[in-house]
DNA sequence: TTGAAAGCGCTAACAC
DNA sequence: GTGTTAGCGCTTTCAA
């Protein structure tokens, strides 16, 4: 490994000089600085980021932290948020340390424990739910934070997602638009925040439009397909006269494809189903997914910004909402599905 | 921030005890160790890992090298491999720093730069071509590295990937099994590994079978569903005679889907496709595609693991075939989608 | 414009 | 068993 001090004894310098030259200070002799980066180059040279670390008592990185880093999720979430994350990290050329809050992978860890260790300057946190043990100690510690897709901030903490609320007032309208006056709803659950913002823009639509609140329209389902089938299935059994579901994801908007497949109806003849997220498998189904477009990777990036902006010291807003695009697809509307016709 | 030697004076020993009680060693009373163990916990110290990298000049992380992270990619493979090494990292204890040889982000760092600056310790590489210039620079240095797909191998270079010469033969078999004869070969690009591999896995059991392999019958599409849509239609026009298409990627296949439909053709009456992947999607699409199931999850752990083995100069093989599953869904089969019935 | 010296937080000989 | 000393590779006062 060559350092500094092989750099310096080449050059014929003191170390000092090296460092001076190489981190582009000014009080120093133009020809010695050209000598030595020629020297630098020459032997090779890379400065050792830990040992630049230790000296300067900063990490530059930055702490990911998820819920977990599922194998075989069904969305694309994690991976492109990270990629947000990465990109502006590299611009401001900070290190990503992705920490996974798995319960399969027994926590010899905790969170407080791997940001010091590392000395991360401060995290972003994405899929964690308030009532989360991580939530608290997050929210409590004075780590500069941002979240994302959970509504909190203070003095260090931030907050990214889209307008969850307008959002899904506008599906609603979406529905309402087509003609639908029974429109039920299947939210996620209570503990994740952006569950319950959905709703209230389901609510508050609904009752603009002068229909009905009803309780009985309204289920959970966990955010899960396979429970958003049965659930489904069961409201559709019950309350036949609904002609359109409002979901709180893509996911249980598929498990709701099914159900109402199975329970003999059209979609969208018989009942309209609108999704959230624009996962990918959502434009490949059939019928495709009306949904509402979250574009992951801007918010990882935005939330990345933030972050770098409130450990700076930068007063700048701590809530940050990122455009979202409402996608009409064939689950609401009449159908000019390609397949249809040679299937 | 507490250090060591905060512990030290509150425990009235020195400073090289504390580490000593910290780091397990045995040449300590129990009693000092205890006390001192109290005395940090009290303090809520946490070592730096930063400075022991200094001083133990080991960095204890490995790089996880990509050709890009796509922020709205169609499959999950990078999200699968990251957790995959990710959960084997955790597991010894390392630290993963992501590198995206992406365009892009115009690269001001090259991979040895990296690499050097953070001290990694050894690299594991997906995603990048044969004819990439990040592969002849790993092939050359001597940091341990394991690839990906791609089967390379010397002292400090290992490779994982499953078995792509027999999957490809077994999804021909099957589609020979199903009495087609005409079977056509959609393959990636030849400056990927794999393609080339099961382009010859094709071959072999198109041979093997007794059947003819006719140049006509196969194109390349560059991995991309859009580039086989357009390739696959010409090719149905051309050998209207073929009845089954053995894709390299199923997302190649997906476009073929659409290529068949739009020429009229039914899928798998009139043609029968097989794809390659499992990817989220081929599960969800109309007709759901027939494919070889890869474990992405799996190959990142083996590959972390394979790393960790050659780091520490262990005698391992350095190949290593992952297991994987040949999934017979209705692309290739009569038609059982329940979708088919209600739509 | 340059260098000497101190020190970041930790570990590792080596002595006691 | 425990402490002293040196030092990992770098940056940063402070003097010269």
């Amino acid at each position: 490994m060559v350092t500094i001090k092989d750099v310096a004894r080449m050059a014929g310098v003191s170390v000092t000089t090296v460092s001076r030259a190489l981190n582009g200070y000014s009080d120093i002799n133009e020809k010695t600085r050209l000598h030595i980066l020629n020297i630098a180059s020459e032997l090779d040279f890379t400065p050792s980021i830990t040992a630049r670390r230790l000296v300067k008592r900063e990490s530059r990185s930055f702490g990911y932290i998820v819920s977990s880093i599922e194998p075989s999720s069904k969305h694309t979430i994690f991976q492109d948020t990270l990629a947000g994350v990465y990109k502006f990290s590299r611009e401001i050329d900070y290190q990503i340390l992705i920490f996974a809050v798995d319960p399969l992978l027994q926590q010899k860890k905790s969170y407080l424990q791997f940001v010091r260790e590392h000395g991360v300057e401060g995290i972003i946190v994405q899929g964690i739910r308030t009532d989360d043990a991580y939530y608290a100690e997050v929210m409590n510690s004075k780590l500069p934070c941002v979240l994302i897709d959970i509504p909190a901030q203070n003095v260090h903490v931030g907050s990214v997602s889209i307008d969850n609320y307008t959002a899904s007032r506008d599906a609603v309208a979406h529905l309402a638009s087509l003609g639908h006056k029974n429109i039920a709803c299947i939210n996620g659950k209570d503990a994740a925040a952006v569950s319950v913002i959905r709703y209230q823009g389901y609510v508050s639509m609904i009752r603009e439009l002068g229909l009905a609140v009803k309780t009985e329209y309204i289920v959970t389902a966990d955010f899960n397909e396979d429970v958003a089938y049965v659930k489904v299935k069961e409201l559709i059994e019950k309350c036949p006269e609904i002609t359109a579901l409002f979901c709180a994801s893509d996911l249980m908007a598929i498990g709701a494809l099914r159900a109402i497949s199975d329970c003999g109806r059209k979609v969208p003849e018989d009942v309209a189903v609108f999704g959230f997220d624009d996962i990918l498998i959502s434009s490949y189904i059939t019928p495709p997914l009306s949904t509402i477009r979250q574009d992951f990777s801007r918010m990882g990036y935005d939330a990345a910004q933030m972050l770098y902006e409130i450990l700076n010291g930068n007063n700048v807003p701590h809530t940050k909402a990122v455009p979202y695009e409402i996608i009409i697809r064939e689950s609401t509307t009449p159908s000019k599905n390609p397949y249809k016709n040679s299937l």
